[in-house]
DNA sequence: GACAAAATCGACACGCGCGTCGTATAATAA
DNA sequence: TTATTATACGACGCGCGTGTCGATTTTGTC
């Protein structure tokens, strides 16, 4: 069977197919017929795995492997500015930005849209707390080395937010009005004023 | 017929049930069943007047009242202080993030992840850059007037964007993640301190 | 009232996605 | 090899949403 390709278990395999799936139509649009042809599997054999795609989309998003944070831990360790990380930090979510229609991102966003579901949501919140908690703590770093100035040490959460949520936003504009290159540079760049 | 109300146009009454259907379960979950369902009509009186989902959607989107500006003008006109008319502008959009999920809006945020229609990207992005042109004349005038003074004439656009990134960013956290009051109220606190 | 035009109805045939289940195939053990 | 168990298959009946179309009702006009 061309499906059970040597050790590679089924479900990660349905996963795999069933992601490229959700990643070009969103989650309420797909149907178990759809990944029954993307995984070239029988109805059956599906069901035996998953019995609804929002339980297989669930796994997905489980299995996406967390944000990275040893950018951040490892630029305060070998003690490189501040700002050099978070603009580094910056690029990284900007080229994220510009390919959002290639991950699962967009998927997501639809699914929160118009689904409750807890164990994801907490996923999702448990993520974001962290993502402020890493940029908090650099900025702290920052202020700490004097390279950042314009905020305090009870502002870095507030300015962490704050970032997160520009981002958030940007994100939302590319998707849904295609902004441009330029507008996203000059945002972030806003962002970094703000602070020295 | 209870359905054609005196006076009320028959597609004015389907586009009114519709978006109550919207509104609740997005855009791509809505069947014309729904509809006929909503409006208490039969299927052929529907399709008489409309023939998909996307036709009525469309529609209820394009007769949606662009937004009111007057609020920004009528301020500027009687001299009134800038950062006061930009905190009640913030003020509003807060008190319209708290019930998003009782307007079209978050339908438009599903349909535009994974639906291409130009008609109604035209119609959002002609919104958007009005949004952005008051708010950047109404920036203009706060510096003129030596109320904001952290910005220069330069900036006001991309200062405008901003503001509105940030707000659809909140809009976003909104939805998915239940975002608290103060965590809004926060937010845009910090971009006014960014102003003055 | 009588007639024509317009609006409305709902039954119908069709296709699709669902979830199941008996059968067939493959893997494992004796 | 044979027996046992696990795995995979796909046909089936079902319900739902679709778009159509002839029949029926309402509306407008003389």
């Amino acid at each position: 069977m061309a499906i059970t390709k040597k050790g590679i278990e089924k479900k990660e395999y349905i996963v795999e197919k069933a992601a490229a799936v959700f990643v070009q139509k969103g989650f309420t649009a797909v149907t178990m017929e759809d990944i029954v042809e993307a995984c070239g599997i029988s109805r059956g054999g599906l069901y035996a795995y998953y019995s609804s795609t929002k339980e297989i989309f669930e796994d997905i998003v489980f299995r996406e492997k967390n944000v990275d944070y040893s950018f951040f831990t490892e630029g305060m360790e070998n003690e490189k500015n501040s700002i050099q990380i978070l603009t580094g930090f910056f690029e990284q979510q900007k080229n994220e930005l510009l390919r959002l229609d290639t991950t699962i991102r967009r998927a997501v966003y639809e699914f929160f849209l118009f689904h409750k579901e807890a164990a994801l949501e907490d996923a999702v919140k448990q993520n974001y707390r962290e993502t402020v908690s890493i940029i908090s703590r650099t900025l702290a770093y920052g202020i700490a080395r004097n390279e950042i100035y314009k905020i305090t040490f009870e502002d870095t959460e507030k300015v962490a937010n704050h970032m997160i949520i520009l981002l958030e936003g940007l994100s939302i504009l590319a998707l849904s009005k295609q902004i441009s290159r330029d507008l996203i540079d000059e945002q972030l760049e806003i962002m970094i004023k703000n602070l020295i």
